[in-house]
DNA sequence: CGCAGGTATCTCGATATCAAGATATCTCGC
DNA sequence: GCGAGATATCTTGATATCGAGATACCTGCG
């Protein structure tokens, strides 16, 4: 079957012989996909009553294990958002009694954030939601194919990840 | 080598041993991949004074063949933004004289967005400064692999193209 | 012909994000 | 111990996005 990308990619080579446009093949479908898939997320989380950043950050705690607890340089590196960003979404999601702040008793600079229980019920409802969602769009694959797919993206990422940047 | 969502994976499983994480090796991946794209994009069109947004309409209007020109709702399903983002964006790439509004002959509710003759050439410009930094970033895949990814890839995003949402 | 429903675009208010810089604290060599 | 540079978090101002609704126009049925 026949995507955007295809189609795009059609209309380079018509437009821009000259040019060889078979990265876009990978990586336009790559931003594409990512942006269908945070629309999907946004209507799956609505029915818990979450926005897509609130899971993020949530989920990022529960899954540290108890006492629920990071600081906001560690959830930086998992959300890939700006340190503003994230002093923010604290606020928010204290405001919202999902999370609390908590002084780091090892560095007066630093700040613990813990989840709630009632975060942590959140966080493990709309994880399950989730996974619901995600395993109907890979029903599209077969179980080989996915793990396929997982190996070839973690030789895409693995560079940005470990690389600091 | 081990990535981010390999240690997300890790961490699940040892909190929620009940619940099967399988899905996330995917879409964690590509929503990760994604969001690295994006800083790459924006650090790599700054040399060229666009921003990812400009080169996302810019480009799709370059893409349609003289005389360049696409309306707002065409550009809308190929940028997946609202149509209020589409038109806050024509308004300001029209202020730095890179498209121009011309009526549509044929609807008079309608509108024709048309590249002007600077817009075309920082297109092509960043196009190709783009898709020079692509390259590098796919250099980890051999070509057989980046096919292969290609093919996958596919499969998941063509629902979300050709089902309307 | 006229009207009901659909479509194309724009307006407006709320909000999340980023970049850059401020502040407080830590670390380590001397 | 002391000071320079690194680090952790927060503040601020600008900006892009979204969602819902408004407006103008088109289409086709009766």
């Amino acid at each position: 079957m026949e995507d955007e990308v295809d189609r795009l990619v059609a209309a380079w080579r018509r437009e821009r012989p000259d040019l060889d446009v078979e990265p876009l093949e990978v990586l336009s479908r790559v931003s594409r996909l990512a942006r269908h898939l945070d629309r999907a997320r946004r209507a799956a989380f609505a029915e818990h009553g979450l926005e897509p950043w609130e899971f993020d950050v949530l989920t990022a705690l529960r899954r540290a294990g108890s006492p629920y607890q990071l600081s906001p340089g560690q959830l930086l590196t998992q959300t890939l958002v700006t340190s503003g960003t994230m002093t923010n979404r604290i606020d928010r999601l204290t405001g919202k009694g999902l999370v609390k702040r908590l002084p780091d008793p090892d560095d007066r600079r630093g700040v613990l954030v813990r989840l709630t229980d009632d975060g942590r019920d959140r966080a493990d409802q709309a994880l399950a939601g989730l996974l619901a969602h995600e395993r109907e769009l890979l029903a599209q694959l077969t179980s080989g194919q996915q793990t396929e797919l997982a190996t070839l993206l973690r030789l895409l990422v693995a560079p940005f990840d470990n690389i600091p940047g």
